[in-house]
DNA sequence: AGCACGCCGACT
DNA sequence: GTCGGCGTGCTC
């Protein structure tokens, strides 16, 4: 029997069925228990073979073999073959990234019955005992709306606590139902709230890829800001449940809110799973159960949720595609966009990629007619385009990162009752602390990043790993007491705009101020209420939510995202401002975008204001094209890191001398080795970081050339300090 | 990744 | 004398 085991080994490990067992009833997918080295691990059977290479007295018989059917079905088996196989992870590991936890343990799925909640006959909206408990009332309102009853862990991912239940059951208005987890068919309509008329150009994207449900198809949905793209595929959506089959929606992290969640449950009268990192195991498991078995009909989730099981998947969507949280930066470095076209290749289902700033990556597949491009270009309603300009502050006088243009106009939108936005590209331009007599910097003792200086808390702190430290009296170089912060961040910008604005609120949205579980939503709230004030923060800012009374937003610092050595920087930046810029205005205001840069003459700045995020993209494609660069190219990034530099070193010009003596075994010129180079922040956390960066043309070499080249780094000896990984199509090359 | 084995320093 | 530090090697 052919096991993947959960281990970073890159092999298979065969094993002996136990006495008395018949190898008829054994199928791929099913778990059994086994022993290994010198502890019991849980593995799942791969194949049975009658053959093998291992000698006959390392073979161990199995302990126990846990399912009598498989629990993970051929497809999902041959998926995640698949992503190990392309990222060049072990396949037993992989499947620990696809399984659930509790799985993995070795539990069984949970059949338990699930608590429902229903409305009672006789509840009313207009309850007198529910005039004061708004909380209640919308309770009520959403479990009406669903008369089969809903889950008590989907009201909960709607923000309803059990307790606001209970209370609604005390006055009679709702019942509990414990009820078995089985098929029920489908009654009624799928619909509760009307659908939307659709435009010309949805109508046109809707008639296209309902043409192409019965089969596999990837198509680009472009659509702006504003434009209606969930209206797209919430009808899609309708068409699917309709032919009896599932989707499974993907979502970046930051937009799996409950008014996500809830925007589903106002349209449809179905049964929709989420899944999301914060799910308990036996949440998780209970969801992914249900999709397996079919008994949901939507399933929406983050990353992970693209390996979820799905009886009849007949749709994947994935939102804002180009978000950089598809990307797992860890472990398996799999990219659940690209995985999720794989998927609807393998299981013959359309796919659907959505954004207002598509990747490169997207558009040049669009390119190469291998997606289907669909557009949405017409702002619902009257809401106008915002308008982007670009300030030169070269030259200019600064105020804490603000131009004495920018203040005045904040002023001007102030004064005429609207929002500000300011945007501050990284929190990596935050204060540091600094001696005005010899110009010693605090750096961070573990790693090669200065200590950021937060003035709430008074202390330092260093972003890179989690050391803190109280700032010194005086400076440990010269001894002087004249240390002072500077630089441009969140807070010192905050500090400055309450000196400037001190009669408008200021809200700040970053990590330090969010990270309270409600806060955002708390500060999203005061915000959409349209007060006029001043909205400051950082990349948390660009997504999801929208802010109709703003009216000016501002990027204070463009220039970092524009000479990157990054190729994908350039990138980054225009969706960024794209993005940012969609956060604003609609219907009566016209918003207004301002970009304080030094480089008013980058490509980048010109191209992107004159003609708009897809002239940018043709036009970096086309540079990208010209330096070989990714898509045009592939990369795969091997990186490592190590306590001592010496040992790093040494695995690098092993590495290195092996990946050109390999190379040489293919035809010329197919593979670029590059040198190991140094990470960009060289030490992190008191370890030392380099990488080393294969370049090819030919996707298939490629793969031949990491499988071997990976085989020999795992056999080198005495390689126990080393922590090493490979990135396949990495994201970022550090 | 775990985990044991093994070979050197500071303790009841 | 041992307890335990972590370098080294192995896992069908």
């Amino acid at each position: 029997m052919r096991l993947a085991l959960p281990s970073p080994l890159r092999r298979l490990f065969d094993y002996l069925p136990g006495k008395g067992l018949d190898v008829a009833l054994l199928k791929a997918g099913i778990r059994v228990k086994v022993p290994f080295a010198n502890r019991v691990l849980i593995g799942v059977l791969i194949e049975v073979v009658e053959e093998t290479n291992v000698p006959v007295e390392k073979l161990k018989p199995i302990l126990e073999v846990i399912d009598d059917a498989p629990i993970i079905s051929p497809m999902l088996l041959s998926f995640c073959q698949w992503t190990a196989n392309y990222y060049q992870h072990s396949l037993g590991d992989t499947l620990s990234w696809a399984l659930p936890n509790l799985l993995r343990q070795g539990k069984y799925p949970d059949d338990n019955k699930e608590l429902y909640w229903r409305v009672s006959q006789n509840a009313s909206l207009d309850d007198v005992r529910l005039n004061r408990a708004t909380k209640q009332k919308k309770t009520l309102r959403i479990v009406m709306q669903h008369p089969h009853g809903l889950s008590q862990g989907l009201l909960q991912d709607l923000e309803i606590q059990p307790d606001t239940l209970r209370r609604l059951q005390e006055k009679g208005l709702v019942y509990g139902e414990l009820r078995e987890r089985k098929h029920t068919p489908h009654q009624g309509s799928w619909l509760i709230e009307p659908e939307l008329l659709a435009n010309e150009e949805q109508e046109k994207a809707i008639q296209t890829v309902s043409g192409s449900l019965d089969h596999f198809q990837t198509f680009l949905l472009y659509g702006i800001t504003g434009s209606g793209k969930t209206e797209v595929y919430f009808q899609l959506i309708h068409q699917v449940l309709q032919a009896g089959k599932q989707s499974l929606v993907l979502i970046p992290e930051i937009n799996l809110s409950p008014q996500t969640l809830y925007r589903f449950e106002k349209r449809f009268n179905a049964k929709i799973a989420v899944i999301h990192s914060n799910l308990t195991d036996k949440e998780r498991l209970n969801a992914w159960q249900q999709a397996k078995e079919g008994t949901v009909d939507i399933v929406i989730g983050t990353r992970s949720a693209i390996f979820t099981p799905m009886a009849h998947l007949g749709l994947i969507i994935v939102d804002e595609e180009h978000d950089s949280s598809y990307k797992q930066q860890d472990g398996l470095r799999y990219h659940a966009r690209d995985l999720a076209v794989v998927r609807g290749r393998m299981e013959n289902t359309p796919v659907i990629l959505c954004s207002a700033t598509p990747s490169f990556e997207s558009l040049y597949n669009v390119e190469q007619k291998r997606y289907h491009w669909l557009s949405l270009t017409e702002r619902a309603g009257s809401a106008e385009k915002p308008k982007i300009l670009c300030l030169d502050v070269r030259a200019q006088t600064m105020d804490a990162g603000i131009s004495s243009q920018l203040q005045h106009l904040i002023t001007q939108t102030l004064n005429a009752g609207q929002q500000v936005l300011i945007f501050i590209n990284r929190r990596g331009f935050a204060p540091t602390l600094i001696c005005h007599d010899c110009g010693w910097i605090c750096h961070c003792p573990h790693c090669d990043a200065r200590m950021t200086f937060h003035l709430k808390d008074h202390v330092l702190r260093c972003h890179h790993c989690d050391y803190q430290m109280s700032p010194p009296l005086a400076c440990p170089h010269c001894q002087h007491v004249n240390l002072k912060p500077v630089g441009v961040g969140t807070e010192r910008t905050e500090e400055r705009l309450k000196v400037l604005f001190k009669d408008w609120p200021i809200w700040r949205i970053d990590r330090d101020t969010t990270s309270r579980k409600q806060a955002m939503q708390e500060i999203v709230e005061t915000v959409r209420s349209g007060e006029p004030g001043i909205l400051v923060g950082t990349q948390m800012l660009a997504k999801g939510h929208h802010f109709p009374n703003v009216t000016l937003v501002a990027i204070l610092d463009v220039d970092s995202g524009l000479f990157s050595a990054d190729f994908k920087a350039c990138e980054k930046t225009a969706q960024l401002i794209v993005q940012v810029a969609g956060r604003s205005g609609r219907a009566e205001h016209k918003g207004k975008v301002l970009i304080q840069t030094h480089l008013p003459d980058h490509p980048l700045i010109i191209e992107l204001i004159d003609k708009g995020y897809l002239a940018f993209a043709q036009h970096d494609l086309q540079e990208r094209k010209e330096a070989n660069l990714p898509p045009y190219s592939h990369f795969a990034l091997l990186r490592a890191e190590a306590y001592k530099k010496e040992q790093l070193d040494a695995f690098f010009i092993k590495a290195h001398a092996q990946a050109e003596l390999l190379a040489t075994q293919f035809a010329n010129n197919v593979f670029e080795i590059f040198d190991p180079v140094p990470a960009p922040m060289e030490r992190k956390a008191g370890r030392y970081r380099a990488q080393l960066l294969i370049q090819s043309n030919l996707r298939p070499m490629l793969h031949h050339f990491l499988s071997q080249w990976i085989q020999s780094l795992e056999e080198m000896p005495k390689m126990s300090q080393i922590r090493w990984s490979i990135d396949v199509d990495p994201i970022d090359l550090f």
